[in-house]
DNA sequence: CCAGAGAGTGAGTGTACAGTCACTCTTATG
DNA sequence: CATAAGAGTGACTGTACACTCACTCTCTGG
């Protein structure tokens, strides 16, 4: 017994295959088969490492809030300077530049489309509450710094999903400035 | 000829409808036959008005912000001071209050979601288009100022989508700490 | 009173998809 | 070598949904 299971290998990388489709799809626009084909299985076995669409988005969803601390977390490691401010700025670089290839991103806005469905809404608070405990304790910025960093944070999620950067208009510059690497 | 047709009086009722079921479902989570119960029309009748449910979609975004612009200038009128700090603030108070019910928040949040439809990331443009010339415009407020009305709005967003106002933990204070109204 | 334009629908069609099940193939140990 | 546990799949099933079409009903103008 004991065969050293493939299968507990295989989750993560079902995991990270689902990350990548519905970040793709969202999670009504991506089929089982989707993830499937990605991660080269046949879509009965999805079924066998995951009970239910809703549990392998899940588990998109917190592979996903894991990758975002360990970048939090590198991002600070790296600032220059360790006073607050500066530690939620070299946070918010880290941020800007693990976001570049927008799969993150948009998987927390498709995310927070499907937040009525309840073991998804409560998984997305767990991450939520990861990034905002963190964020906080590790600069020790005041309450409204690390306010100020997500609300911030939220803006960069709209002009990514928005396609607003790359629009020439006044309205799109006033609202993209300054922000970084919105690609 | 020119029945004075009620379909184009019907067109904006279907609309409204579509409004509350899309915010409800969002865009690949309600349907037609949804609209429809809501309007009390056939299905059949929905594609007699709109050629897909792309367009409806479309239509009940436009919609949406047509009573976003409605409310902002409202609350901009009534404001105490036509200082420009006040007048957003103001604006920002009318905006808290038209989202108390959450519709008209998700399905800005739903469409965020299936913006790379490119009808669909075009009229959100559209409508970010507007919401930020008004409030740049009506207040006379700064870029930055007003870049920072718009962030606030999307932290207010995500914690009605993720539910994080009726949590008592401190991660949620800290974000939701000042915003109003987040029913 | 009749012709026709437009409002409105019932009954489909084709397809796509979540989830299931019975099955095979591989490996590894007794 | 036998057997059994677990990896993995092909072929379904039932249902739901976007969209279509042929049709009826109700006016209104001549």
């Amino acid at each position: 017994m004991s065969t050293l299971s493939t299968a507990e290998l295989r989750m993560p990388v079902v995991a990270a295959s689902a990350v990548r489709e519905f970040a793709r799809g969202g999670y009504h626009g991506t089929t089982i088969a989707d993830v499937a084909r990605d991660a080269q299985i046949s879509p009965a076995y999805v079924f066998k490492l995951f009970p239910s669409k809703e549990r392998l988005f899940v588990a998109a969803l917190d592979d996903c809030f894991e990758r975002i601390l360990e970048t939090l977390a590198a991002g600070a490691d790296a600032a220059g300077s360790q006073e607050a401010e500066a530690v939620l700025d070299a946070m918010g670089g880290a941020y800007a530049e693990l976001i570049s290839d927008r799969t993150l991103l948009l998987l927390q806005v498709h995310a927070q489309s499907v937040a009525e469905i309840p073991e998804i809404g409560q998984a997305l608070r767990a991450g939520l509450k990861r990034v905002t405990r963190f964020a906080k304790i590790r600069s020790g910025a005041s309450d409204s710094a690390v306010q100020r960093f997500v609300a911030y944070g939220q803006l960069c999620h709209l002009i990514v999903t928005a396609g607003i950067d790359g629009v020439p208009d006044e309205w799109a510059t006033i609202l993209s400035h300054g922000i970084r690497h919105p690609r």
